[in-house]
RNA sequence: GCGCCCGUAGCUCAGCUGGAUAGAGCGUCAGACUACGAAUCUGCAGGUCGGGGGUUCGAAUCCCUCCGGGCGCACCA
């Protein structure tokens, strides 16, 4: 194939004055960036190694036939670049100019800086060119290049062995700030496979945002605020008597938390009075706290001063609440008749034109798509204006931080599990005190207006509504506020939201407020300074939507906790493992040698604690596997699209699923393992790709040629580097659309290419050089496995 | 009713800033463990890219429209 080109080659070369394009181009208008923007990867390496579709050229100013061009810039390259004698490099502007690469140059006064400036950059191409590519080809609309593969796979090994875990990190995000909000779990409430989506998608967006360079900040933004409360202090001191477990409420406070929370309910609905108390405590809650000037303390959850237990379970809060219930029912009966108004009015409006569901089936949701049971969207939770009774009442307020705190602890000891870590925890408490300053304001300054004793800002299809009619603040008013704390804070370029697809409404109208906030800048001048940031946050926002996850349903009693389900996938990793032909083998040598994270007390083994090590050894990885399973599930398909939640799908090891990944890596430390022992080589791995301990064999890499297209199984390892060498434009294409599933099918692909490979390649028994560079060759893909891996939060096993 | 998202092989999904013959996995069927780990690999079969228009040299991809599914539409979060 390459002779028919150098011949066609040959005969342009003697014509290539007759070369001209239709317009000028000026090569300092095409940047390394737009020049990459126009490569592609044709769909069969038969077409080339890379192409340009020359119908993208258009953009550039070329016109015509794009076969036609695509021929003529073929010709053009084999004239000027592949044909040309290496020491006729192009040493002055003449040359240049006379390569049609810029006929304004004539009449121009030629800028010698630039000029040479120019002839380096082309140099530089020549130079790269030649080295890397051998030949080019105009196939249709297409200019095919084809690389020389034995070069290129060369230089791409020592690249990756060279930047280790570094490889593909870039700086795409350099000085950049960016927030991430993600998890956001309703604090008691348990933590369910709606919060996982969140969690584990917000994780992946920071890690690669992280690894593109920007400054990543993680915050969780609890609900820890809200009618739920209530309803939690309402049943825990009504039910006090009543078979609560109060040990539980020590142990296992989540699921305590919940019991109650389902108990209340059930209770409610025979019991309507129940829900009035609620409102009523959490009223008296958010007063509390708003009548609190610092409440820093009250919101920190690091100490660990849980023997407030003991007082809360020896009666001293439930004295407290006994002796509140009475109020609360007086106050709750005083409220009745303003409920029915409210009732009334609400269903005034219903009829103003707009269809609901039946309110009966409405249901609420927390911020993450968690869906909640109250059943009281339709019942104005302003009951009383009359705070003075509730000032020196710091029961709910104790206890609310009871549950704040036991929660945070609980979801703390989750995200561990899973390896998800956060910067800040906030939560929506801290917000309502600006939240109530920012109406003020934004009724001043005739932003927002009132309709219907609520506040309103108006939008073009639903209005927003920031505050209730009794003057309380909401979600949307406290997410704005929120936002202005956190731009003083860190001046974020951009700021996500990792929450599910069903607020898309929430945002939008978040959004087209900051919006409207920026068109009315000159009103803020006169604001205090934290105001006047209003107006600069419009356009740095984003909504990171996800899809539902269908059929595993959240409603009464048929929660599915986070935990059982790692767990369920754990048992099923463990009975694998230990129905696995595998087993024996595997523990015997790596219990004895190293247990990862277990048994590392028993030093000195005596046969009984082998077998506990080993069991310990082979638990550790069935967990990581259920986990990886879990998170790969969840990342390996595109953000927005529902999942149809399917146990046989999520426990599935096979095909391509986390455990496929973690197999891949674990099969490639295995052999390697092997290949070193068997020839006496003496790599250690662990220093192959940690970037903190220099290589020894960097030194090589720079002249060792890992790979020939003699190799027999060259073609193989060609395409496996090739994809290797795709990984940075992998994760830009991550970030730039806030999308990890892109980096789950690259590593899918990778993982199939590796195991193909393995397949069908056998290394032991060849020659010792042979084996150290496949060696090498295969550390540069466990890099990238690896790497890859991280950036998706899934665990990597050494072995499994 | 209005708005947003989704519709590609039996199932689950890639491919979507328009570009060369639409790709994987699972499942089915046929093969491969006396060679480095079978959580693997090799192969067969399977698609009017929801339907219909339009723009274009060229559409799974962009526009319009219809159908089907999901979500949302002011005092919850």
């Amino acid at each position: 194939m390459g002779s028919d080109k150098v011949q066609s080659a040959a005969e342009s070369k003697e014509n290539k004055n007759s070369i001209h394009f239709n317009t000028n181009i000026d090569l300092s208008k095409i940047d390394a960036a737009g020049i990459e923007k126009l490569i592609k990867l044709p769909p069969d390496a038969s077409y080339g190694d890379y192409c340009i579709p020359s119908y993208y050229l258009k953009q550039s100013g070329f016109t015509g036939d794009p076969e036609v061009l695509s021929t003529k810039i073929v010709d053009f390259i084999y004239s000027y670049i592949i044909n040309l004698p290496d020491n006729n490099a192009y040493n002055n502007a003449d040359d240049y100019t006379d390569g049609n690469v810029n006929n304004n140059a004539h009449t121009n006064a030629v800028n010698n800086a630039e000029a040479i400036n120019k002839i380096t950059i082309c140099n530089d191409i020549l130079k790269n060119f030649k080295q890397y590519f051998v030949s080019a080809g105009a196939k249709g609309a297409y200019i095919n290049f084809y690389v020389n593969k034995q070069k290129f796979a060369n230089y791409i090994i020592a690249e990756i062995l060279a930047e280790k875990n570094n490889y593909g990190r870039n700086y795409f995000g350099k000085g950049k700030t960016v927030i991430i909000d993600f998890s956001s779990p309703n604090i008691a409430k348990p933590f369910g496979v709606g919060h996982l989506r969140s969690t584990v998608i917000g994780m992946s967006l920071a890690r690669i945002y992280d690894f593109c360079g920007y400054k990543t900040v993680k915050i969780n933004y609890l609900g820890d605020f809200g009618t739920q409360f209530g309803k939690l202090i309402t049943a825990f001191c009504r039910f006090k008597n009543d078979n609560l477990d109060l040990t539980e409420f020590k142990n296992d406070p989540i699921k305590f938390l919940y019991k109650l929370y389902v108990k209340f309910h059930s209770e409610s609905e025979n019991n309507p009075e129940l829900d009035d108390e609620a409102r009523l405590r959490f009223k008296k809650l958010e007063q509390s706290i708003i009548g609190i000037d610092d409440i820093s303390e009250l919101l920190d959850d690091s100490a660990d001063d849980l023997d407030s237990y003991d007082n809360i379970i020896n009666g001293d809060v439930y004295n407290f609440c006994n002796d509140n219930f009475k109020e609360c029912n007086a106050e709750a009966r005083k409220s009745i008749s303003a409920k029915e108004y409210k009732e009334k009015e609400y269903k005034e409006y219903k009829k103003c034109g707009n269809i609901y569901k039946d309110i009966d089936e409405d249901e609420d949701e927390d911020r993450y798509g968690n869906r909640d049971i109250d059943k009281d969207r339709d019942i104005d939770k302003d009951i009383d204006k009359d705070k003075t009774a509730y000032q020196e009442i710091p029961g709910e307020l104790y206890l609310w931080k009871l549950f704040r705190k036991l929660s945070i602890r609980e979801f703390k000891r989750i995200y561990n599990i899973i390896n998800v870590s956060f910067d800040f925890y906030e939560g929506e408490s801290q917000a309502s005190k600006i939240a109530v300053n920012l109406v003020d304001i934004l009724l001043e300054t005739k932003i927002a207006e009132r309709s219907m004793d609520a506040v309103i800002i108006p939008m073009e299809k639903t209005p927003a509504l920031i505050a209730k009619s009794d003057g309380t603040t909401l979600y949307l008013s406290r997410d704005i506020a929120t936002a202005l704390l956190r731009f003083k804070k860190f001046k974020f370029d951009k700021m996500l939201y990792v929450v599910g697809s069903e607020q898309s409404l929430h945002f939008s109208q978040l959004f087209n407020i900051f919006k409207i906030l920026k068109e009315n800048k000159i009103k803020f001048d006169k604001q205090d300074l934290f105001f006047r940031y209003a107006p600069e946050i419009s356009g740095r926002l984003n909504h990171i939507k996800f899809g539902r996850i269908i059929g595993m349903s959240t409603r009464k009693g048929n929660l599915v906790f986070l935990e059982d389900y790692i767990n369920e996938a754990k048992e099923k990793a463990l009975l694998k493992l230990k129905t696995d032909k595998q087993y024996t083998s595997n523990v015997s040598i790596n219990a004895a040698g190293k247990p990862e994270s277990a048994a590392s007390s028993s030093v000195a083994a005596s046969a009984a604690s082998d077998i506990s090590a080993a069991d310990a050894y082979i638990d550790d990885i069935a967990l990581k596997v259920g986990i990886g399973a879990v998170i790969f599930n969840d990342l390996k398909t595109r953000r927005n699209v529902d999942v149809n939640f399917n146990w046989d799908n999520v426990l599935s090891f096979e095909g391509q699923t986390g455990p496929y990944l973690q197999y891949s890596v674990a099969r490639i430390n295995s052999l390697i393992e092997r290949l070193n022992k068997e020839y006496s080589f003496k790599i250690k791995i662990e220093n192959l790709y940690t970037s903190e301990t220099p290589s020894d064999i960097i030194a090589d890499a720079e002249e060792k040629e890992f790979c020939s297209v003699n190799d027999h199984d060259f073609k193989s390892v060609f395409e496996i580097v090739k994809h290797l060498s795709l990984f940075e434009d992998i994760i830009k294409d991550a970030a730039s659309h806030d999308e990890p599933s892109a980096i789950s099918s690259y590593l899918l692909d990778l993982a199939a290419l590796f195991n193909s490979y393995y397949q069908n390649y056998k290394l032991m028994n060849l020659e010792p050089d042979f084996v150290y560079s496949r060696i090498m060759f295969l550390i540069s893909v466990k890099i990238v496995l690896e790497s890859g891996l991280n950036l998706l939060s899934v665990p990597i096993l050494k072995k499994m």
